[in-house]
RNA sequence: AGAGAGGUGGCCGAGUGGUCGAAGGCGCACGCCUGGAAAGUGUGUAUACGUCAAAAGCGUAUCGAGGGUUCGAAUCCCUUCCUCUCUGCCA
């Protein structure tokens, strides 16, 4: 959410911000500040209502001491009276901030300068390439078709014991998976990311504290018999970790990885967009979560698009790194790089990876605070990215390294599957 | 899942209807003492909102969370979450 005070302070800023996004409904910042000017109006009201009432009690208790209760009585009355106002003061300030923050969760997060403006994918930044593009032989195959000559990949399994979406990964499959996980792991461990186990489903509040809560709640999975979510991400549960937090300002960095699998409804996805690995109910990702001081959060992104990009060139896959545009930009995001990897048989790009930084939006959300050297409370910074989510990585590694003779496995992950080629 | 006990400030812990944002201790910060340190000693030590240009100050709220009773609630009642003990079940 954006932070009140600072919308006080910079509507214009804000507006012409958002406008990148091509959010039409400015007209819900008036309103929001308008309730606040209502908000403060009533509390203040109310507080001196409750101080009245405060003093009140306190003379009638001293009333009732020295046996004066007909005194006391007299005074009950203008208590009675002080209830009732009190209590609808209190009721009107409680809905104008229920009726505020549903406001504030409709209007997302302020682009940083650098995101161009733009509508749709076509409009993102592309800032590099990497890796090289292999050389297929005649007769190459998708990831899907290649899953099943090798027996690594069972969709129709899946959907027999849960439905579509569900793959069982079989053999080497399994093998590749596991040893991509530690690979990963070991990569944002060696840079500093301490390693951490979560749960895979969160309550409420946490699901609100990331944002995924009360809009896209369609997108999970609800466990309805406890009211528990599965996460879509480790983000999830990794960021709520630091929820409700007064953190000192040498506390920061904080820096965490986690492996979880992730569960989404996809509800409204189709096609080809769905086939094979590409599109997926429940996946495996390995996540990085920084918190970071409002001066070095800029810094850490670009650090964690490094990281992000030398795991990519290890692994000798051609990626690409785009800067999102206003309009393909994640609601809670100030700015965004995704990346993305070269499927060669499907002849196209791949997104398994989006690394963000959400500044005070989320933290705001979040209550998450830190106290600086100077001793001023401010909004934690929170970043997170993909480091990096398995199955289009897997698709990629599959149809990238066919050759006549079977798959060929990038020499980095040798040492994690036990062996060098799926034939 | 059933029965019982409990959740108080950074921590421990007192407080069963008024003078309690909360005794006392520990910790922490600053000062005094000391050659230096320890000990000792003094002062301070929550968060949010409102008021204010801002700070100070003042007001309001907060004793797990939400609601209720009462002129007045940490204290009584209800709901809920969490922790512990026992029983049951079970990786």
């Amino acid at each position: 959410m954006i932070p009140l005070k600072h919308l006080r302070e910079n509507k214009t800023e804000i507006i012409e911000g958002l406008q990148k996004r091509n959010f039409k409904q400015t007209g819900l910042l008036d309103t929001l500040l308008s309730l606040d000017e209502k908000r403060r109006k009533t509390q203040t009201e109310l507080d001196q209502q409750l101080a009245e009432a405060n003093q009140l009690a306190k003379k009638i208790g001293q009333l009732f001491k020295s046996g004066k209760a007909e005194e006391a009585q007299e005074l009950k009355a203008r208590s009675g009276e002080l209830k009732t106002s009190s209590k609808t003061l209190q009721e009107s300030l409680q809905a104008t901030a229920q009726e505020m923050l549903e406001i504030r969760y409709q209007i997302p997060n302020v682009p940083q300068a650098s995101v161009p403006a733009g509508t749709s994918e076509e409009d993102n930044e592309e800032l590099e390439r990497g890796g090289k593009l292999p050389n297929l032989h005649e007769g190459a195959l998708p990831h899907w078709e290649l899953a099943k000559k090798y027996d690594l990949i069972d969709f129709d399994l899946g959907s027999k014991i849960t439905g579509a979406g569900f793959p069982v990964y079989k053999g080497k499959g399994a093998r590749l998976q596991r040893a991509l996980i530690n690979y990963f792991l070991d990569k944002n461990t060696a840079a500093g990311y301490q390693e951490t186990q979560v749960p895979h489903l969160v309550n409420e509040a946490s699901g609100i504290g990331t944002g995924q809560l009360p809009d896209k709640e369609g997108q999970m999975y609800h466990v309805t018999g406890d009211n528990l979510y599965l996460i879509p991400t480790a983000e999830v549960p990794l960021t709520n970790m630091y929820r409700d937090l007064l953190l000192d300002e040498k506390d920061l960095p904080i820096a965490v990885t986690g492996y979880t699998p992730c569960f989404r409804r996809e509800a409204g996805s189709y096609g080809a967009h769905v086939r094979g690995l590409n599109r997926l109910h429940q996946f495996d990702k390995v996540e990085i979560v920084r918190l970071e001081t409002q001066e070095r959060s800029n810094e850490a992104l670009e650090e964690m698009m490094q990281h992000v990009k030398q795991i990519l060139a290890e692994l000798e896959l051609p990626y690409r790194v785009l800067r999102l545009c206003g309009g393909d930009l994640g609601f809670t995001s100030a700015l965004t790089y995704d990346f993305e990897l070269f499927s060669a048989a499907q002849e196209k790009w791949l997104e398994i990876s989006s690394v963000s930084t959400f500044e005070s939006y989320q933290a705001e959300r979040l209550q998450l605070r830190y106290r600086t050297k100077e001793g001023q409370k401010q909004n934690v910074h929170t970043l997170n990215g993909s480091s990096l989510a398995l199955p289009r990585v897997l698709a990629t590694l599959l149809e990238n390294g066919q050759t006549e003779e079977g798959i060929i496995i990038p020499k980095v992950l040798v040492p994690y599957t036990g062996f060098d080629k799926i034939d």
